[in-house]
DNA sequence: GGACAGTACATGCGTGTGCATTCAATGCAA
DNA sequence: TTGCATTGAATGCACACGCATGTACTGTCC
């Protein structure tokens, strides 16, 4: 097995390497589903909060940590919870609406919306956080997937 | 560093077991979210295909090749492509609709359904496999990650 | 200043998803 | 055989998403 490379070895190396690529990426899929999955319902549940609001929730919190700033820009925030735009906008309404998160206009730029945490949803966020650790712990860590929804109770 | 042990040294070790989840899980949310997008999108462009019906179009090439059969049943297709049982069953008729598969009565149990691929179904599978390889290499094998939708073009 | 391209967010719309329910078929027990 | 719990799949419904578009604002060029 030293790969030393007659031709004949190409299609085997290139299957193996496709192999490899698909193995990696069911076990991201499968991964990624028990998660989601979870972390839905246990969140939704018990803290009335979906997987993609408490990442919202974290970049805010972690925002104030970071450089001390009260609020963030609706635009900075998307890209890095992997939403589109049209979605994050509807997200943070449905946070506000709950009281999670307020939307005040910009004052340097009044196209844009800063975003900030209330007391209440700095409070929701730090109930939920055991939970989601304690969930991602179980579909991460643990590989036991308790895969979720309904195909996972049959 | 040899965490070798006192009490104090207690929590910055869970802390950093924390940190290394969260690390470990927004990867996996970028990884996914990548993929997904880009393989969506190229598949849809290129072959008409989402992703999920890609793959369940590849798990009905596999059961034919793996064990012989001509079909397989949809209650043992569902888990495989993390999907609910309701979730399947529309996909399963939109492919019927584009004639790629047959849905039909299983004669041993006759509340079942089996699934078969069709011939254009194969065909169709067999074009689009090299762009979904493409796509996998791309966003998990590269680390460059071109996110997706409409947050990754601003 | 006025016109215009570009940006930031909101919204109409179509679609895919999960949950709850429904319907048909099966297996078992009386 | 009849009655009933169980199972496999389809369907009503609500919801979150992305795309395309609309609206308000900014910056630039004339």
């Amino acid at each position: 097995m030293c790969y030393g490379g007659g031709v004949a070895e190409l299609d085997s190396l290139e299957a193996s390497a496709e192999a490899g690529l698909i193995a990696e990426w069911r076990e991201l899929l499968a991964r990624h589903a028990a998660a989601v999955c979870a972390l839905d319902r246990e969140l939704g549940e018990k803290h009335g909060l979906g997987m993609s609001e408490f990442e919202v929730l974290e970049r805010l919190v972690e925002g104030c940590v970071a450089d001390g700033r009260h609020a963030l820009r609706a635009s900075e925030l998307a890209p890095t919870v992997h939403l589109s735009q049209s979605a994050l906008s509807r997200l943070i309404a449905r946070l506000e609406k709950a009281g999670l998160v307020t939307r005040e206009m910009c004052p340097s730029d009044r196209r844009g919306v800063m975003i900030a945490l209330t007391a209440a949803g700095r409070e929701r966020y730090e109930q939920a956080r055991p939970l989601h650790r304690e969930v991602l712990g179980q579909t991460l860590g643990g590989h036991f997937a308790p895969l979720c929804g309904e195909s996972a109770k049959g």
